[in-house]
DNA sequence: ATAACATATGAACACATGAGCATACGTTGA
DNA sequence: TCAACGTATGCTCATGTGTTCATATGTTAT
């Protein structure tokens, strides 16, 4: 019996293969999260932003400049990296500097980094 | 002088923080570039589907059982991988088998599971 | 306490995006 | 050639997302 053979013949199937992906595939949960990791990176705002960060430790107002944007935009992608534990912060009198609170992102970036060079 | 000097007393720029990322920074086309990458594993049906075809190669419609989604969308979804040259595909008869082509994606894919799963 | 300033946040808006529907395309077998 | 079937695609809609605007919060210095 091959592997490629048919369930029912009214549809497509591959039963054996299919049945033996169910059995592995992700969760949906996991899939769910893995998404959520990477949709993070997803966006050029973000990426720069964490880029910066990689760099040096900056304040918002420091941020907005190098990313060219308002400081609105810039404290709520803040908040979005915030929420996903990939920036810590720490307040200075008024002001808040911000860097990368999670060695795991940056090695996924450079990796990022990495594929689109090497291509 | 300090690292964190003004350079102006009307906004909170630290000058040379800033300078120096300003020269470091990614390109905003690099950027760009890798939003996509990511992007494209930003979303939890492309996560399980790219999952999917890691463990086996399979067709469209093998596809729409084990995602639980329409034809329609899995041929939308593998079209969007296919344009970013993330899968390939082998035509045999009327079936249309898709498989991984880009071992980096695995990769990535594979560093960002470990990331959810490590912390 | 009050003014000044850096940052945070809620609401609104424009734009991007994933999925469904209908239909076109390509292949196979009669 | 035609019917059947697996796949691809254009259009559309609902939803998600990034930015702006206005305003609130928190800190410092007077």
């Amino acid at each position: 019996m091959d592997e490629r053979d048919f369930l029912c013949d009214s549809e497509c199937i591959h039963a054996l293969a299919v049945r033996e992906v169910l059995e592995n595939i992700i969760q949906d949960a996991k899939a769910k999260k893995l998404a959520t990791l990477f949709r993070a990176l997803g966006d050029p705002t973000r990426v720069k932003l964490i880029h910066a960060l990689k760099l040096k430790e900056l304040c918002v107002c420091d941020l907005g400049v190098v990313l060219n944007l308002s400081q609105s935009a810039v404290s709520h992608q803040l908040r979005y990296l915030r929420n996903l534990n990939f920036v810590k912060y720490r307040r200075q009198g008024k002001m808040v500097y911000y860097s990368l609170d999670d060695e795991h992102i940056h090695e996924l970036f450079q990796q990022g980094l990495d594929h689109i060079e090497h291509v």
